[in-house]
DNA sequence: GTGGTCTAGACCACG
DNA sequence: GTGGTCTAGACCACG
């Protein structure tokens, strides 16, 4: 799985990291216990301080996605829980970005299509 | 309208005044054309400083949603710019929380409801 | 001749007025020696306060470009300066406009062209 | 790029900075992707606190002429986006020139000569 | 070291 | 009274 950073964006690149990660499992792009690059040689693909990657990894950890271990490295967690409900932050982001659809004139339809493909990715 | 401001959020203060004056204007709370407290009230009224809500102000502006007199302070803009599409920087963010609902379980259909009442309010 | 005030502009009101009456005289519409309304019967019409055109007046008259006696009123000056040059003001301000047409990418050609408008009018 | 700041001007001085930034874009003194001051730095070379110069960073962002990390500071853009036109700002003031420049005598052929001058630059 | 955020406080032009 | 500008100074996340 191919990760791309933006050093211009305003989303930090770690975060930047663990997004493409977790959209890569979303979409069964990283399979259910697929190992991921080590700290090291992520950080050298992209170009970037192993520390941002590692934080990345942590993250992840912590949020159940990953799993680690000094052995073998990172992998996708087997059984990531499914607590089936967004979390208050993804709710109040996307209530946010529901708001100014409306307010710039977006139709509902092609809200739904939006949706719609993203959810089929 | 009221403005609450979560001092332990990691959104900046000035987004999160930018953020619910938006959703105001979007929900029909705040209507076209309607007086927004001036920049002194605001910002005696929440408890930060007026450099801060001054900067949401100027961000709304310079986004067409507001506009502002030296006389009247600032007021909901009659004609906001319909430009009939998401902005790039939404649908990254759109694109994110679908893959966190879909990998936190959610289903499509309960998905769909929850935008549905979003869009309703 | 109709002078339309903009609240929401970021040019104060004082300069509105003037640049329209400048613009006026420019044009022709306003020509050499007209009567200008009196300050109240201006401010009256467009809802404003007298100071904010008095303000405009007496800018015009230090200018050059109108002429007050507590008889007449204001009038259009019969001889207006022609220094036959830009101010270093108004030179500034083009030098950043044709700076700002090329980074965006206008055409030298259609800037002339509406050079040429704005210079027929 | 020398950027000089004259403090009597009405031109506040984040504006000033903004403005000489997009002029040596646009002229090619600064070429694409070309490092920016830091905020600190050029704030210390002008004299002035470090909010003048990061909101006419801002602002600069906010036009898309420039980007900024967090690990190297501010670069010039790239891709600067062509619209091709003029904003409705600027074509006022331009017109509000062309106006004065004929009102004070000023011939089309030094005013075509002289935009010619500064489209060269 | 970098940009980003925030404060307390001051002063300004405009109206 | 209103928004706009600016300062000195502090603290923060990111890398």
């Amino acid at each position: 799985m191919v990760i791309s950073i933006n050093e211009y964006s305003d989303v930090p690149i770690y975060l930047q990291i663990r997004n493409q990660i977790v959209m890569g499992i979303s979409s069964g792009e990283l399979s259910a216990g697929e190992q991921l690059p080590t700290v090291r040689a992520l950080s050298m693909e992209i170009g970037i301080n192993t520390m941002t990657v590692s934080k990345a990894y942590q993250i992840l950890k912590s949020e159940g996605y990953i799993l680690t271990d000094r052995k073998n490295g990172a992998r996708v967690r087997m059984e990531i829980d499914q607590s089936g409900h967004l979390s208050s932050r993804n709710k109040d982001e996307l209530r946010r970005i529901v708001s100014e659809a409306k307010i710039s004139g977006v139709k509902k339809d092609d809200f739904d299509k939006m949706i719609e493909e993203m959810w089929g990715e």
